[in-house]
DNA sequence: TTGGGATATTTGCAAACGCATATAGTTCTG
DNA sequence: CAGAACTATATGCGTTTGCAAATATCCCAA
């Protein structure tokens, strides 16, 4: 199982983890950051009996308009699936909507209601506190670079339209 | 359920979600690209039996000796029930050996096997791709500024001492 | 040295997730 | 205009996850 019968993929021009180091790989470094700035919200969330891609609905309900489900799975990074059923929640406590779409009957047209607008509302000073605390001690024009190259990351991995 | 009457918690210092975009809004963007990252994995991960807690801790193991579980789970951004699981799976299947620590009998040191630095080997250049996909022409000064401001970050909402 | 509080890990259980598929409706093609 | 191909969403089902509690061990103070 370990000799070298299976001829190994790697590439001798790509770098090994081990030579980079974990914290000079990008994706390992925004995988942490991420976790804990998601660990740091999941208490808060809970406490409103919201979930993750609940939670993530109702931000970006909150600044896109009547979006479709599955382009809002998009913007939430989240499974349709698991998107259809955390919408059956919010839709059950009000807020959210789910409208027919005028000329597509198969599509359905989302949007938040006023109390879901006040439940982000409760949640949104905790993502900005968050984020604050991530960026502490960093200057703005760092910090405008840095999102400025998370912009053309975007772009560059965007595998849809949106 | 829409009126005033519960004093909303926005501050009018902190700029609304609508105000600064979601563009511009950083845990978005970074959360939409890890999305993108690990789900381009996970075709590659499933072909070889993996999970991405699975796939994290060989990542980890491949650059780090022996850490115990507890250590593993914050390097890994992993829940530490999560990760228990996932090394039993990993253990069954050879890729990693749990040893007693010689000292406290409670605590558990983590190796990675040959075969497990094989499957990882195997796993990486799907990574590095991915990554390179993600910084595509994007300058190397630019990619070093960024990586910069991911190890300051880390530093910020480091909550452990790993 | 002994009992109480910490620490390391595992496990029971219910909830959440993801894949594959079902259902319904639309568009394109011959 | 029939029917094949495609699209939007929902759902069945097995797996994974996370929380809380259990178990085992360690450390420290009285």
């Amino acid at each position: 199982m370990n000799d070298e019968s299976q001829a190994p993929v790697q590439d001798l021009s790509v770098p090994r983890l081990g030579e980079i180091g974990l914290t000079h790989f990008a994706p390992y470094l925004m995988n942490r950051i991420m976790g804990r700035y998601n660990a740091s919200l999941r208490e808060e969330m809970a406490a409103m009996g919201l979930t993750t891609p609940k939670m993530r609905a109702l931000a970006v309900l909150s600044v896109v308009e009547g979006p479709l489900i599955r382009e809002l799975s998009v913007y939430t990074v989240t499974e349709q699936s698991t998107l259809s059923r955390a919408l059956d929640a919010l839709a059950r406590e009000g807020l959210v909507r789910r409208e027919a779409d005028p000329v597509d009957s198969r599509a359905v047209r989302l949007r938040i209601t006023d109390a879901g607008r006040a439940a982000f509302d409760q949640m949104w000073p905790h993502m900005a506190a968050a984020q604050a605390r991530m960026f502490r001690g960093i200057p703005d024009e760092e910090r405008r670079a840095f999102v400025g190259t998370l912009q053309k990351m975007l772009t560059n991995i965007r595998k849809h339209e949106i």
